[in-house]
DNA sequence: TTAGGATAAGTTGGATCCAATCCAGGATCA
DNA sequence: TGATCCTGGATTGGATCCAACTTATCCTAA
């Protein structure tokens, strides 16, 4: 996406943030400054301050003299981030909407197309989340923007949990919700993109919490 | 509120988000590390991990190598900031309602004694802010409290800047809103508290949008 | 055998020192 | 005269060393 950034801490908090989320650091898991810092070649103090950034992101939790980790959620944790989710999202949605033209619904339409033709979950993940992210941005508001990321970032384990579980059935729905998202936001409508954007968000979640093996205790 | 932490990089947080809040350092402002360092007795790292909590909770804005300061919000950014709040918080109201009990209604109504009898606009401003979180207390969702504390606490400077221009001109109609709010937690009704909360931000919106000259260019 | 406490290892928090970066002011040259 | 480049001060970023805390283990005693 960017290019590695000069600073150390931005750096490593690049590479911490890139292993959460790829999963290949789970919920729960403990996150030693010593090993990260011998691991990318610097010294602790660079990782500190990496791992607050990551708070910050909602990826990481810490404790006094306790270190961080990955912060395991529960299914009502998952299930409230879901619900603001569908209250915040509808929102950025329409603020960005004036904004909106050809060029980024044609970006939004071949995305659409790579999802639909796609066959790995790694990469319908990625590409689902590029899609949203994108529909969001002529939003144009960091603090909006920067919100929703987090809360994607939070919960993108148990999205990935749940994919790998149920696969790829039913996905003929995701693919009709987007398509009449992309057509609400071509007819310029903010009132239909709100409610297909909730209807999307709503029933990912009710879909969720029928899967309570994904979730912490 | 709470004793003050033995870990001291807590300590300076709280010394520096207890100094924002209330005005002493103003938004835009710049916030020296050795300053703050000098000031409470300590190095400057403990300092940094403070800056960077509070970068967290949106009370300070980063750049490599140009140090933090106190965001300088515009009216747009406060505008939205608003617009999130009228659909975030009363969600928060609503997960909580359950959990609502007498005592907690009754201390709602003593707040509100003392809102409506005060004078001082510093003194309302720490009321109505204890009396909107008090409302969400019993949502117990870490997750959702810390994002509404958050922005509460971004425009908070902003609510002050705009209280001590207008006075206490027209307070009947927040005395309104919040005892129709008050009632309807009573009743249980969470159709009725989310509406009216959301009113109330709303109208607060609207007449921050009539004095740009409280925000930054 | 188990509960309790002391101890030691491991990990994080803090202080000091050094390096890198940014910004402003002034000198130089076209 | 004006723009550009350079240099010095100020400030932040990073490394190393030391202190404090947490936790697990082992030993002792009931």
């Amino acid at each position: 996406m960017t290019a590695t950034p000069e600073v150390a801490s931005l750096r490593i908090a690049a590479h911490l943030r890139a292993e959460i989320l790829s999963g290949r650091i789970g919920p729960g898991e403990r996150i030693r400054q010593e090993d990260v810092a011998a691991r990318l070649g610097a010294s602790r103090l660079p990782v500190r301050e990496a791992l607050r950034m990551l708070e910050a992101e909602g990826l990481t939790e810490h404790a006094a003299n306790r270190g961080a980790r990955v912060p395991a959620l529960t299914m009502k944790q998952v299930d409230v981030l879901y619900r603001i989710r569908e209250r915040v999202e509808p929102l950025a949605l329409t603020e960005g909407l004036p904004h909106v033209d050809a060029a980024l619904l044609d970006r939004l339409a071949e995305l659409e197309a790579r999802i639909e033709a796609g066959t790995d979950v790694g990469e319908f993940l990625a590409l689902d989340r590029e899609f949203h992210l994108l529909t969001y941005s002529t939003c144009d508001q960091e603090l909006l923007t920067s919100m929703i990321v987090r809360m994607w970032n939070s919960t993108q384990h148990y999205r990935r949990a749940y994919m790998t579980i149920t696969g790829m059935s039913h996905r003929w729905i995701v693919y009709a919700e987007h398509n009449l998202l992309i057509e609400a936001m071509r007819r310029g409508d903010p009132v239909d993109a709100e409610r297909y954007l909730a209807g999307h968000i709503r029933r990912t979640r009710t879909e969720l919490s029928r899967h309570p093996e994904v979730f912490a205790a």
